[in-house]
DNA sequence: ACGTATTATTAGACCGGTCGTCTAGTGCAC
DNA sequence: GTGCACTAGACGACCGGTCTAATAATACGT
């Protein structure tokens, strides 16, 4: 391994850390101190790799928003139709016995309104992350009435922002209520409001 | 006036200048000297009327639930069928000419994720008061539903929890895209959502 | 192989800000 | 005059983000 890719490492793990804290405790919740003493990286190494605190926030965001893309593409590129692959996108959301669920690991979920007025070059990538999102929703939610698994919307563009939205205050909810209540609602509703064949909600 | 009324008054001028900051710069945003500098009060008499930052912030986010519902059961007690306030609430969410909409101003939408993973007593206290704002809109679901002014649903608490997930989900894009799209968007679902007569979304 | 220059990385000082506590002081009601 | 409510703000300990001098590692020329 170049010392290229052991530098790459140290960033990543720097990234790894300060992600993981701010999801249970915010952005202005955490210090530098605190993140890299979970890194086991020291203070001078952060400016190194990130101009400011808000540079490195920016990289994580960013960082996110690539994995989490990523993973979306490789559920649209699997098997399956649109409806199933929509399916499994929001079960995704809800957590598992052996893994967190989008909401409790989703930083648009637990940083959006906070950085949204304290950074705008954190809330452009994540606003752009969004729209990222929502398209690939709404190409699903084409794709789905072409092939018959998902009912026809008249703007599926909208439909699938609307969608997002609901599932980001669910998740917002559920961790306000300490409870998987609201994420199962959503996906009732989702699964009503999707169905080629069943009554709306 | 008493005094007791100037006390009252004291702490509630530290309550709203708290507010109005913590909507720009969320609550670990925020340390007491900015709130006690915008107030006006000395930080001894901050520490008369509160016991700590944390008791501060459950006592500013109850009496901003208290508002937010008395201007509901408001609402909800005014002219009109069910249909026409529930169009009144959400209209509510966008801004006008001449006033901050919910979406801005909305406490929920700014610190809900925030301080869910912070203090229980402040996230105990904003979840009591959306169940109590989800209670009033299901009420106005099933009075709409009666008087043929909304569109039956099967489960009007489930669809109430879901149109407030909805909303605040769309609060939170617009914050990160800077734009009225998506609570506009969210007028026009729910508002087709709710017709009694009109297509479904 | 060695010396030098350059680049990568680190240590931790610095200064401003944080929250909470404390105590002396002031104003007012009785 | 006394007691209570309220105030002023110093103080201490700790935390925040940033910066710079120093050190370590690497590349290159001889």
């Amino acid at each position: 391994m170049t010392d290229a890719k052991k530098s790459d490492q140290t960033r990543q793990r720097i990234l790894d850390s300060g992600r993981a804290l701010v999801l249970q405790h915010g952005f202005s919740g955490v210090g530098l101190a605190r993140i890299l003493a979970e890194s086991g990286v020291p203070k001078g190494s952060f400016y190194y790799y990130f101009a400011s605190k808000e540079a490195f926030g920016t990289a994580m965001l960013a960082d996110y928003v690539e994995g989490y893309l990523n993973r979306v593409d490789a559920l649209i590129a699997g098997p399956g139709d649109a409806g199933a692959k929509l399916e499994n996108f929001w079960d995704a959301w809800l957590s598992h016995s052996t893994a967190p669920g989008i909401a409790s690991a989703c930083l648009v979920v637990k940083l959006g309104s906070e950085i949204a007025d304290l950074s705008d070059p954190m809330r452009e990538t994540l606003d752009r992350g969004v729209d990222a999102l929502v398209t690939r929703l709404a190409s699903l939610l084409r794709e789905g009435a072409k092939e018959g698994s998902v009912r026809p919307f008249i703007d599926p563009d909208a439909t699938a922002r609307m969608l997002y939205a609901k599932w980001l205050g669910a998740a917002v909810l559920a961790k306000l209520a300490q409870s998987d209540a609201p994420l199962r609602m959503a996906r009732a509703e989702t699964t009503s409001q999707l169905s080629p064949t069943g009554d709306q909600f």
